[in-house]
DNA sequence: CCTACCGATCGGTAGG
DNA sequence: CCTACCGATCGGTAGG
């Protein structure tokens, strides 16, 4: 019988979609186990019985979401302007999910601290971006496409800084920011 | 006698100075006022005679900092270019004073909550940073400084979402960031 | 998965 | 400004 298993994946499931709201509303430090459990419907002693510690909850939470960004950046793809079209169509998307972008800014904010448990994951996770970044510009660049004085660099590390910094406002005030729109034009910028 | 003013003066001052590191560290709501407390030198009860609760300390820390940062960046001047070298002269102090970075990201970032006591205090603040930078570059603008296709409003929101985006990255690899430089880099590749 | 519990910590108050 | 206290909440464990 796997019904056991398949009921435990889905209970597992409910937890994580539970814990990734309360973590955009209250922050990882600012949440609390009793809370998430609630919104799966269970007990925070139940929760604990899948996820043994806080920390754990947190980890399988961003794991989850680095599989669901793989998937949508098409990471493994060669370098060039789709992949820089594909941060776009990412952000077009976390739009539609703000919940998403809640959990994204908050522990990016938090995570900054060296001890904080997803510190790492911040730190590979900027990683991979800007290096996805910077091969699409390179390219860009060895082909002739870049505006004369940008260098691949900057424009990369400049187009993932502006990607979260527009989040932010955009969370703060939705009216008075257009976060794609922003992106296209700047991109638009620094083509030739 | 002036003389118990004057250390009431003070104290006020210890705390929010010990505030504003504590709040980088743990954000407003991951803070206790013990640990406030206790870097100023007094019991939390102690703390709430001067500040009588947790949100009235997180109120006087942002007042004070508006209030620093306005002198800094002479917001009374007239719009022009130097009113955005202005804002990378700022972005180039926190540079050297990483607790202000950490302050404002961990707060800013838990601010997109509207029931969280410092988001009015963010959408003001956003507010008045774009007003401050579409000014100038409206103005850059009409002289015919800007390079074409450059939009002014867009522009504005840009360069502040830019300079919060950065900090964040800057704080998690700070090795990995060229702050200042980024910023005067997009500022060079906008003119004309 | 739950009930029941633990030690620790929180913001705030009373009363000086 | 402090001591002493309050009710509430936290992450985690025992034992089933």
């Amino acid at each position: 019988m796997t019904g056991g298993y398949l009921k435990g994946r889905i209970r597992r499931e409910d937890i994580l979609s539970a814990a990734v709201a309360v973590y955009g509303e209250a922050g990882y430090h600012g949440s609390s186990l009793r809370e998430v459990a609630k919104r799966a419907g269970i007990t925070h002693a139940g929760l604990l019985y899948y996820f043994p510690t806080k920390e754990a909850l947190l980890t399988a939470v961003l794991e989850r979401r680095d599989i669901e960004d793989a998937e949508r950046l098409q990471l493994g793809a060669p370098p060039g302007l789709h992949v820089l079209r594909h941060f776009i169509a990412l952000a077009e998307h976390n739009v539609a999910h703000p919940g998403i972008v809640d959990l994204y800014s908050r522990l990016a904010a938090e995570a900054v601290a060296p001890d904080h448990p997803a510190h790492d994951y911040f730190v590979r996770h900027y990683q991979l971006a800007r290096d996805a970044a910077l091969a699409s510009f390179q390219m860009l660049a060895d082909e002739g496409r870049l505006r004369a004085g940008v260098e691949p660099g900057m424009a990369a590390l400049t187009f993932i800084a502006l990607m979260d910094g527009l989040q932010v406002q955009w969370l703060t005030t939705p009216d008075d920011v257009d976060l794609v729109g922003s992106l296209r034009v700047y991109l638009d910028n620094v083509l030739a």
